[in-house]
DNA sequence: GTGTTGATATTCACCGATAAACATTCGCTC
DNA sequence: GAGCGAATGTTTATCGGTGAATATCAACAC
């Protein structure tokens, strides 16, 4: 389980440090496409693949299906970890996210998510996010 | 069961003591997350797990649900204690809960809190709280 | 009151992780 | 083949995490 967030910076040629934590769990070769949200989504192999039957069973007649497979599919890249623990992070994949210099490596469970830090901070601003909420959601876990 | 409360010192390295009546309740490793209220929620293995399998179901398509697991998982680590008992606070969780040096560590039952000393104090001020009315909405609960 | 024990506080030194700059290789174009 | 750029590798510096050692303090027993 990927858990904890890490704010990192992306060299000049584009490459970022994997934070250690995530490195047993993601494995010497993983994958990395377009995420949600400005963010990009990395999975373990074994993930991917869950995550590959799904999309192939959804139904190519529907729409937003169809844009939902061609997101993660053509975005997707394979990654292997360099000897310093680094990956190269494609010009597209950065664009798509929106990532200059700084960003932030969160751990979601059973992903990775990369995302600009600036973009980040947007997204867990407490003016756009319902803390109500997420208590809400929480009485419903038993928390 | 955890109760009671113990107020401790954060040392320059965002390291504390754990109390030694929780030790053995909250066990080698156990799970540290953002809380409510300005405090940490502090939870052992097995209630995490919980957790965790009730967020992996979550679909990934509703907008919610994906907001409600990137924080819950990016606002957690793993602990473990030292040598000598103590564990280490992320700076970014120790930024939630405004900690600077002096904390609160209270036993919740099923859980553990940690509190920045400061907040604690603003929350259980005597002036802004009424244990009447508290009391009064637990009717509402049932107790 | 004194000594003992266990718990917490504080400091220091070391090691690993990350950041940043620089070097090398490879493939491509001209 | 010369020159170029992208990709990959290497090196060094810095910082934060980790462990060890020591100091302080409170509780308890005698």
């Amino acid at each position: 389980m990927f858990i904890g967030e890490y704010q990192h910076n992306i060299d000049k040629k584009g490459r970022i440090n994997v934070p250690s934590k995530f490195r047993s769990g993601l494995g010497e070769r993983f994958y990395l496409t377009k995420g949600l949200d400005q963010s990009l989504f990395c999975f373990p192999e074994g993930e991917w693949r869950i995550f590959e039957e799904k999309l192939k069973g959804l139904p190519l007649t529907n729409k937003n299906a169809r844009g939902f497979v061609r997101l993660f599919f053509a975005g997707a890249t394979e990654c292997e970890l360099d000897t310093q623990g680094r990956i190269l992070i494609p010009q597209a994949l950065r664009e798509h996210a929106n990532i200059d210099r700084e960003l932030m490596i969160i751990g979601v469970g059973t992903r990775v998510e990369i995302w600009a830090l600036e973009e980040w901070h947007r997204y867990t601003d407490p003016d756009q996010i319902s803390y109500d909420e997420i208590a809400e959601h929480m009485s419903e876990l038993g928390i």
